[in-house]
DNA sequence: GTAAGTGCAAACTCTTTGCACATGA
DNA sequence: TCATGTGCAAAGAGTTTGCACTTAC
């Protein structure tokens, strides 16, 4: 959980603007367990800014990227943003679209990134590492299908 | 390099209708060294159909895709498609968006699947890593900017 | 005070859908 | 033969842009 005053802390440095409005986005996002879309980002600080736009939550989760804070992941029909820029790696579920930071594998998808950026001398600035398949939840309620198309 | 007998030997039993341009969209994924957009694609297979529509490219990349012959990667604006569904690195250049395959690595998602399968108790279908940062073409051209936001 | 941000509306682009004609099995 | 695919056109949806008003610094 991070605070307003510690994202201004981390904010202000940067140079941006500080808006109310950013500072919901951002909290929103930072705070966020599951990797909201940005529909449901909208919704979540419509609650505090009810004439809040679109337009405006683009454009403040293009400026949070640029300065670092939070990344997008592109996912078919929509984005959703991730604040976790460290590496780990995402469990996507195929039945419920629920998406979360697994709590293992941190060190392996960084021992990964070694390896490739000296094995493929490729000079790496991030890494996006998502698993698809079913919950523990989704897995319970029914059996794997056969054939199933990530998300 | 998969020539068309190979291709119609491998799409026949899945018992999809096996018409011209499914066949060509098909040939032009799987041997596409890059990972093509759907423009790439489209644009690709007119040269041997040019009456060939957005619409069935889609329809096909679809079918293609339930059949397990090829993967969506939706990037910004825009999804490209992979014909290596085996466990493996993307390597995505910030600067001339070339995308390709690493060539090392490959073990490391393995290992890190299983780690998370297991830690995770996440039952897992398909992965999706991609590293971001510049190719060795670009990394010589340009010093690496210090703020880069993944495409 | 002023450069930059917000809300609103329109535009843009990628993707999907509906339908008549064509075709693979 | 006939269920399914194709080409074409229009619709849908996510995202971006333009602009007047507002605001952080």
């Amino acid at each position: 959980m991070t605070t307003q005053e510690e994202l201004v802390a981390r904010l202000r440095p940067l140079g941006m603007r500080l808006t109310p409005q950013r500072l919901a986005v951002a909290e929103v996002v930072v705070n966020s367990g599951d990797h909201p879309t940005v529909k449901e980002i909208f919704e979540r600080v419509k609650e505090f800014f009810p004439y809040v736009t679109l337009a405006t939550v683009y454009s403040t989760l293009g400026v949070l990227e640029q300065a670092g804070i939070v990344r997008e992941l592109p996912f078919p029909k929509q984005s959703r943003y991730d604040a976790n820029l460290t590496p780990h790696a995402n469990l996507v579920c195929l039945s419920c679209s629920c998406v979360v930071d697994s709590d293992v594998g941190q060190d392996t998808v960084a021992e990964l990134r070694r390896l490739v950026e000296q094995g493929a001398s490729f000079q790496i600035s991030s890494q996006r590492v998502d698993f698809y398949g079913w919950c523990p939840a989704c897995a319970a309620k029914c059996p794997a299908p056969e054939t199933a198309v990530p998300v």
